[in-house]
DNA sequence: GGCATTACTGACCATACGGTCAAATTTTTT
DNA sequence: AAAAAATTTGACCGTATGGTCAGTAATGCC
C-alpha cells in the first residue's frame, strides 16, 4: 500500500486550519505573507525563502504564482495603494471640517492600527526614494492631494478654519498617524503599554482629534453637535 | 621596471580628493558611507560590498576596520544616537515654552534635511522592530522622554501651555520633522520642488511651529518678545 | 638604518540567494 | 473515464553574499 502525497495533505489541513476560505485565493493568502517580509526588510532584505516559511508553502511554489521577487513585490505594492485609494474621498468644501479632519484621522489610525505592514511597507519603499512609486506619486497621489488641498483652502477662504499650509497639514496627519504604525515599538515602549489595542487606539484618536484641529483654529469646546 | 602599488597610489590620490583629512580617520570616513547604505536599504538589504564601494574602498579594508556587518551597523547605530542626545537637553520648566517648542522643531528639522540618512536609518530600525535598541528605547530613550514629558507637565500646570499628552507631542513633533527626511522624495514631489534646500525647511518651519504652538493653546500672536 | 606594528588588498571559500525544471499530483474539461 | 490543463514540489543551478587569509606595503620607533 502506497501512501499518497502526505506532505501535500498536511499542507492543505494546515491551510484549512489558517486562512484559506476557497482554493483560488492562495495568492492572496502569498500576498499577506509576502507583505509582511517586504514590511519588515524592503525589498531587498526580503528572503523569498522567508516568505514561503510564512505562507508555509514550498518555495517553488511561490515562484509558480508569482514570476520574480520584483513582480511579487509590485504587487503587493499595487493591493496597498489600491486599498488606501478607497479612503477619504468623500471631502467636499460643504463638509464640516471639525468632522471632516476627525474622520480622516480617526480612519488613518485605524489603518495604522489594523494592517501596520502596509504602512510599513509604502515607509521603506519612501526611505528607498520611490522606485517604484515615483509616478505614482507625480500623478494619481499628486492629483489627490491637490483635491483635499482644494477643500481645505476653500474652507480657509470661508473661515470656517484657521490659516494653514494645506499640503503641510495633510502631511502631518500622515506622519502623526502612521509613527503609530511605522515606530510602533518606540511609542508603545515609550507609553509603556504591551500593544496597540483599542484603549491605546482611542486615546491616540482623542489626542490628535483634539490637538490638530487646535492647530486649525478650531477649539474643539466650540464645536455645536 | 616593476609598477608598485599603483591601485593603492590611485585609492591615496582619491582619498585625498575627497575627505580625508588626517590618516585615522578612514573608520569615520566608511561609517559615513555606511550610514547611506543600511539607511538605505536597512540592515539586511545593505551589501558590504556596496558599503565598499561608496567608500572607494576594497572590500577587505572594511572588513579590517569593522569586523563583522553586524559591528559596522552598530557601530553606526550608536554613532547616531550619540548626537542625537546631544541635542535638546537643556530645556526646563522656567523655559518659556513657545521658545523651547520652537527650538525644538527647528532644530529637529535641521537634522532631518542635514543628515537625513541618520534619520532613515533609525526609521530601518523602528519599522524592523528596534532589534538592536529595544534596550535604549526603555532605558536612556525613555528617561529621555519622562524629563521632557515632566516639563511639559509643569507648564500645563502653570497655565502656560494648554492640555496636551505630554509624550504624544513629543511623538507628533518627532513624527512631524522626521518625515521630511524618511519621506523626502514624497514630500518634494508633492510640494512639487526639486530639493530639500533652506526655503523649503525655512517654510516647513514657519508651518510647523505655527500649527504647533497654536495646537499647544499658544497664539503666535500673543507672543511678547 | 632596522625592526615591529599597523594598514591594506587580491584571491579565495562556504553558504545563501533568486530562480528553474522535470516529474508528480490534482483539478477541469470533454 | 480519459485527456488536457493547472498546480505542486524535491532537486538542482549559477551567482552573489559575508567573511577569511596570506602576502604586501606603509608607518612608528629606536
Amino acid at each position: 500500500m502506497k501512501i499518497i502525497s502526505a506532505s501535500r495533505i498536511i499542507h492543505m489541513v494546515n491551510k484549512t486550519h489558517r486562512e484559506l476560505p476557497a482554493s483560488g485565493s492562495i495568492k492572496a493568502h502569498i500576498l499577506v505573507a509576502a507583505k509582511a517580509e517586504f514590511a519588515q526588510y524592503g525589498f531587498e532584505g526580503a528572503r523569498m525563502q522567508r516568505v514561503a516559511d510564512r505562507a508555509e508553502l514550498p518555495k517553488p511554489n511561490i515562484h509558480y504564482h508569482f514570476k520574480s521577487k520584483q513582480q511579487l513585490y509590485l504587487a503587493v505594492l499595487e493591493r496597498i495603494i489600491e486599498s488606501w485609494n478607497l479612503a477619504f474621498d468623500q471631502v467636499s468644501q460643504e463638509s464640516d471640517p471639525a468632522e471632516a479632519l476627525e474622520a480622516f484621522i480617526r480612519q488613518k489610525l485605524k489603518q495604522a492600527q489594523q494592517d501596520p505592514a502596509a504602512s510599513r511597507l509604502f515607509a521603506n519603499e519612501m526611505i528607498q526614494g520611490a522606485p517604484n512609486l515615483k509616478h505614482y506619486l507625480n500623478t494619481s497621489m499628486r492629483a489627490w492631494v491637490q483635491d483635499r488641498a482644494l477643500v481645505i483652502k476653500q474652507w480657509m477662504l470661508a473661515g470656517t478654519i484657521g490659516d494653514v499650509d494645506p499640503e503641510r497639514l495633510i502631511f502631518l496627519i500622515w506622519s502623526a498617524t502612521q509613527h503609530y504604525a511605522d515606530f510602533q515599538v518606540q511609542a508603545l515602549s515609550l507609553l509603556n503599554r504591551a500593544e496597540f489595542d483599542d484603549p491605546v487606539l482611542t486615546e491616540t484618536v482623542d489626542f490628535l482629534v483634539t490637538f490638530i484641529l487646535r492647530g486649525c483654529g478650531l477649539a474643539p469646546d466650540s464645536r455645536t453637535t
